[in-house]
DNA sequence: GGTGACCGGGG
DNA sequence: GTGTACGGTCACC
């Protein structure tokens, strides 16, 4: 087993990081680094805008390559001045610390960033493509480390500064490649630039590095290690090693000897279409309750160690969650409480699966994790059979969480109390909780299902309804056709259909309406070399349309009646391939409308023909849902399908 | 057509 | 269900 020298230490002197320290009572400084190339080879740095949360805002520049030195060493000897604890900026470690040093290193400039010793800074191979850089006394953040994680389209820091609406209104927006030539005409604009990147990435940091700040206190490992920390191996074992070591015992080996595979969560569709008066309830953090209910951990765990960190952490979860909640405290105070019992939550939330771990996780325990499992599907089940036996008619119910609808409007208040009457039924320790409400769901398949709320705002999720086809008209018929769908109104869906085919036939629509943006992964002249061998439909376009094409480049495609997909050099143009777009809606769009409808009526409006001797009324036409067969199964069963 | 590598991000 | 991610693209067979 390998522990870091400073895990080592925290844990021989029972210390964490961040005891009684809020956010902003280190010293924390961000720099940004403006350059005239990417690589320190081939570019020089020309500008440094710095700043901390003590009051510091500034530039260093060097017009004349001759200045470059003397700039990073004003810099470093900035940086002793103001003495920073956290050193912050977006992609640090892939960026602006290897390009200043390789710079120092060309120029001769010793780079005394840090507090001890010669405070130059040295890399760590954590195993990843971009190493972390470390200097003595100093923890060094990258806002990028913590932005991964998130589920955000970019990673980028304007990208990301724009989604949290924290870029400012007169916000500078350059080009990597024009930054060099418009320091040359225009440098107050480069400043400002600058400025504002440093600012962004103050702003972001108090939001995206909250989480590993707030779990610095609980584990003992430095705050700059946990943006990349796993939940698991990263941050719950060495809290797991520290029990041990206070306890004056070795840390367990881990389990040998054959490993089934385990059963997860219980996953079932009951019902698909459309249903009204729809209920979410579920299973308040399931799996640590029932670690904790039930007492269950690693086998090889003498101390109970595992158990007892999962039940204190949910402990103090609830009392962090009640002061984040607690409208008395002044705002700071309940941001830190909230932030705590996130970084709690996410801890029990890996304690499951730390225990279903491979050999790496040295207290993991197969047999303890499908202890959790089974008692999980038991729970679900009891849940569902009471909420059937109340008379609803269950939808979907996937591993600690059941749709259901009521049938009839019975209102809120009465739903949250069939699910308090129903969480009654369960053990000490669990409970049912209510999760939302929607006037209507569509089913489609399990996870993918569409609901209109309360407030007539629709939710979609799943791959069916979020697909990465986008083409902006068969975006909005889905909508539009969903919204009809899930006010019940058939003449409505039909409708939207026929406006839209309409549409396409008189060439209404744009060809921006119909075309699809993609990205370019080569250059023309690398695609020269392949094109012989092998043609790429996008790139086709582009080098038909004679384009001199670049890796990265985003190109807007449509397909061009009689001419197959083509580069659109006319976003207003109507020359798009109209029977294409007509049986793309029908295809990609209207096919996740059959469940709602029946069989006949689906082929008779959206089928192709023409009006028919049978054709029914589209006003005597309904949504409908049906009960779906049992056909059960699991999480891990159907993995191994 | 399937599979493995490579990429994002930064000027 | 761990370990830095995770989904898309491209080269190569």
């Amino acid at each position: 087993m390998r522990l870091g020298l400073t895990e080592q230490y925290l844990i021989a002197t029972r210390q964490t990081y961040h005891q009684g320290l809020t956010f902003d009572q280190p010293v924390r400084l961000q720099f940004d680094l403006e350059t005239t190339a990417l690589s320190p080879d081939e570019g020089r740095i020309f500008l440094i805008a710095v700043r901390d949360n003590r009051g510091l805002e500034t530039l260093l520049e060097a017009r004349q390559a001759a200045q470059e030195g003397a700039m990073i060493e004003a810099f470093l000897e900035l940086v002793q001045a103001r003495n920073p604890d956290v050193i912050e900026n977006h992609f640090i470690h892939g960026f602006d610390l290897p390009f200043l040093t390789a710079r120092a290193r060309t120029l001769g400039i010793p780079v005394r960033l840090g507090r001890a010793g010669d405070g130059v800074p040295w890399t760590i191979d954590d195993g990843s493509r971009t190493p972390l850089w470390a200097c003595p006394g100093r923890e060094i953040l990258d806002t990028l480390d913590a932005v991964r994680r998130l589920p955000l389209p970019s990673a980028g820091l304007k990208a990301v500064a724009r989604h949290y609406g924290l870029a400012p209104d007169d916000r500078v927006y350059l080009e990597g490649a024009e930054i060099v030539q418009t320091y040359r005409d225009n440098p107050g604009a480069v400043r400002r630039y600058a400025l504002q990147d440093v600012q962004e990435v103050d702003a972001l940091a108090r939001i995206v590095l909250a989480p590993s700040f707030a779990l610095a206190r609980l584990t003992p490992r430095p705050y700059s290690r946990l943006t990349r920390a796993g939940p698991a191996k990263g941050v719950l074992e060495p809290m797991l090693i520290r029990a041990y070591y206070e306890a004056g015992r070795p840390f367990p080996a881990s389990e040998q000897g054959p490993q089934d595979p385990h059963r997860g969560g219980h996953v079932q569709l009951h019902a698909e279409g459309v249903l009204n008066h729809v209920v979410k309830a579920d299973v308040a953090s399931m799996y640590p309750s029932i670690i904790r209910a039930d007492g269950i951990g690693p086998r090889q765990d003498d101390l109970g160690s595992f158990n007892r960190i999962v039940s204190d952490l949910t402990t103090q979860r609830l009392e962090h969650k009640r002061q984040a909640r607690n409208a008395a405290l002044p705002e700071a105070e309940r941001r830190e409480a909230h932030a705590m019992q996130d970084a709690m939550k996410l801890i029990v939330n890996a304690a499951y699966g730390y225990l279903g771990a491979g050999r790496l996780a040295r207290l993991g325990d197969r047999g303890a994790a499908d202890q959790v499992t089974a008692r999980g599907r038991a729970l679900l089940q009891q849940v569902t059979g009471a909420l059937e036996a109340s008379g609803v008619q269950l939808i979907e119910s996937d591993t600690d969480g059941v749709y259901f609808s009521t049938r009839e409007p019975i209102g809120e208040p009465a739903e949250r109390a069939l699910i308090a009457a129903v969480s009654a039924t369960l053990p000490d320790g669990i409970t049912l909780e209510f999760d939302g409400r929607a006037q209507a769901m569509l089913s489609h398949q399990i996870k993918n299902y569409a609901l209109l709320r309360y407030d007539g705002t629709l939710d979609v999720s799943g791959a069916s309804f979020e697909s990465s086809r986008s083409e902006r008209y068969g975006m909005t018929f889905l909508r539009t056709a969903l919204m009809a769908v899930l006010h019940g109104d058939v003449p409505g869906v039909q409708a939207v259909f026929l406006d839209v085919m309409h549409q396409l036939a008189t060439r209404a629509y744009t060809n921006a309406d119909v075309g699809t943006r993609v990205r370019i992964g080569k250059t023309r002249e690398a695609y020269a070399l392949t094109r012989g061998k092998r043609k790429e439909a996008h790139l086709e376009a582009a080098w038909q349309a004679g384009l001199a094409f670049k890796v990265g480049d985003r190109l807007d495609l449509y397909v061009r009646v009689g001419q197959g997909l083509t580069v659109m050099t006319g976003p207003e143009g109507h020359d798009y391939d109209v029977k294409h777009y007509q049986a793309a809606l029908v295809q990609n769009y209207a096919t996740r409308l059959r469940k709602a409808l029946d069989p006949a009526d689906w082929d008779q409006l959206f089928g192709g023909r023409g009006p028919g001797l049978f054709d029914r009324p589209v006003h005597d036409m309904h949504v409908r849902w049906r009960p779906v067969a049992d056909q059960d199964s699991t999480a891990a069963e159907r993995r191994l399908l």
